[in-house]
DNA sequence: GCCTCTCATTGACATGCATCAATGACGGAT
DNA sequence: ATCCGTCATTGATGCATGTCAATGAGAGGC
């Protein structure tokens, strides 16, 4: 049981609660939603944490790693819905029907939180920040997933490619990483397939970006050189990099001030 | 006074009453949601509900008529998000920021209802039966979007514009109105943008669809001739037809079966 | 009833990105 | 250290859909 314990941290001692649930909550109340939580021992590179079809019993975040969302269609082709980062809180999608309608699968070697949905219920009846947040959280993710649905729809590979690595350059900042070099977590493959386009895409503007000095790239290593012109790239204003970046769990209400347009939704 | 009741109407009374909120409900449950909608005069074509920036203070469902909601970027486009129709909710993006970040617009003359956010936080922490509907609400609005995003990154113009009809098809059978004849609410040029297609895009399949005797179409009047090659078309199994398919505010927790893949999400 | 404005349709042409194909480079397993 | 499988890169080609342009058809205003 001292070996289960390594892994075994706290809301209150964990470094990603300013970025996780317990954000808007007061010590106690942290301490109740910090009893219901469920952490177990990190799980390997490609393992599921739910599959599609799985009964919904519990939402979920990550600790440390990182996790994929993604759905099957009948022809057995895979979509990837999102990709998920420590403080992150994802499965929310299975609250409606009581039932995963897609899968999670790990990007890494992934450390999660569970919290059951059905004590989440219960507590957030009972403690006004937590419902606050959860519905602040919901609706951020419905925000994200409409700005995602603009750069699908309206842009061409470029401005998603450039979004999509400013998104991540934020995300990365909101946790005290450097947001000018970072790793990818993920393949190529589920970039592509994430934005709509084709692994050569990617890869070919991934080149074109670092023949122009913008970016640096080397294998999943990337190098934010000039955040000017990859902002300039991707149809982003500048100014609006310092705002409204938040994602999954933690961002929701973190900011007052207004959402800009035109940014990257969620990764 | 009296001139002003001829457009109230109690959630009691009201026929959307199994789309809406209050589906949920026990009677006296309504009564008081009932107390917390504003119902005003209906508003007409091309007037917005809320725009862009405003503060937010509000939820809208749709009472009758249509409304669609879109963001203005930069270079002053319009980017369509999404349509409602009678009973459905919108404004949902607007409680993670407390600023609206998309306006919302009648199509035609539109009845709206309000209920205050404030109000409907309190209400929730009270009602249960509130509190699940709110987020399995949230949660299938993401669902949905999870779903366009998939037509948008993978989908052709022809599987979208299927998908499209379908889904509207189904919002309308729910509704008790005709699902293979009805009168699409909105523009092509709205349609194009909200699919991420070319208005002349638009137009040319609904031509093709006609001419392949799929479809009739006749301006804005719709008639779908051969379900069967529709779905074929869309690539959408005819069988997911009476599933899943709620939308806004009513579908939330409506159906405990599982929803299935490649089906349409929101129109 | 006519005029005007917006919306829809159709055709001709251009292009961004997918697709196909082949090679190269890791990284994990033994 | 070597082998093998997955992943990444690069080039050649084609196609779906965007763009441009012109005409037609309704709908609302005076």
């Amino acid at each position: 049981m001292n070996a289960q314990r390594k892994y075994v941290v706290s809301c209150q001692a964990c470094s990603l609660n300013a970025l996780c649930v317990p954000h808007s909550l007061t010590e106690s109340e942290v301490a109740i939603v910090d009893a219901a939580v469920k952490r177990s021992k990190p799980i390997q590179r490609n393992k599921t944490v739910f599959e599609a079809g799985d009964k919904f019993a519990s939402l979920y975040t990550v600790r440390s790693g990182a996790v994929k969302t993604y759905s099957v269609d009948q022809e057995g082709d895979e979509h990837v819905i999102g990709f998920y980062l420590p403080g992150e809180m994802f499965g929310l999608d299975a609250i409606s029907s009581g039932q995963h309608i897609s899968s999670a699968k790990a990007l890494e070697t992934t450390a999660i939180c569970e919290i059951p949905y059905n004590r989440l219920e219960e507590l957030s009846a009972q403690i006004h920040n937590l419902q606050t947040h959860m519905y602040k959280l919901l609706s951020h993710e419905i925000s994200e997933d409409q700005q995602l649905q603009l750069l699908l729809s309206k842009k061409t590979a470029e401005e998603r490619i450039g979004n999509f690595l400013l998104g991540l350059s934020s995300r990365y900042r909101l946790r005290h990483l450097s947001p000018t070099s970072f790793r990818l977590p993920m393949a190529r493959t589920d970039i592509g397939n994430y934005l709509g386009l084709a692994v050569e895409t990617v890869s070919r503007i991934f080149t074109r970006l670092q023949k122009s000095n913008i970016l640096q790239v080397d294998g999943k290593e990337v190098r934010i050189l000039d955040q000017h012109r990859l902002c300039a790239v991707a149809h982003v204003d500048d100014a609006d990099l310092f705002h409204g970046h938040g994602h999954g769990t933690l961002a929701a209400g973190v900011h007052a001030e207004p959402i800009r347009v035109g940014n990257i939704r969620k990764f």
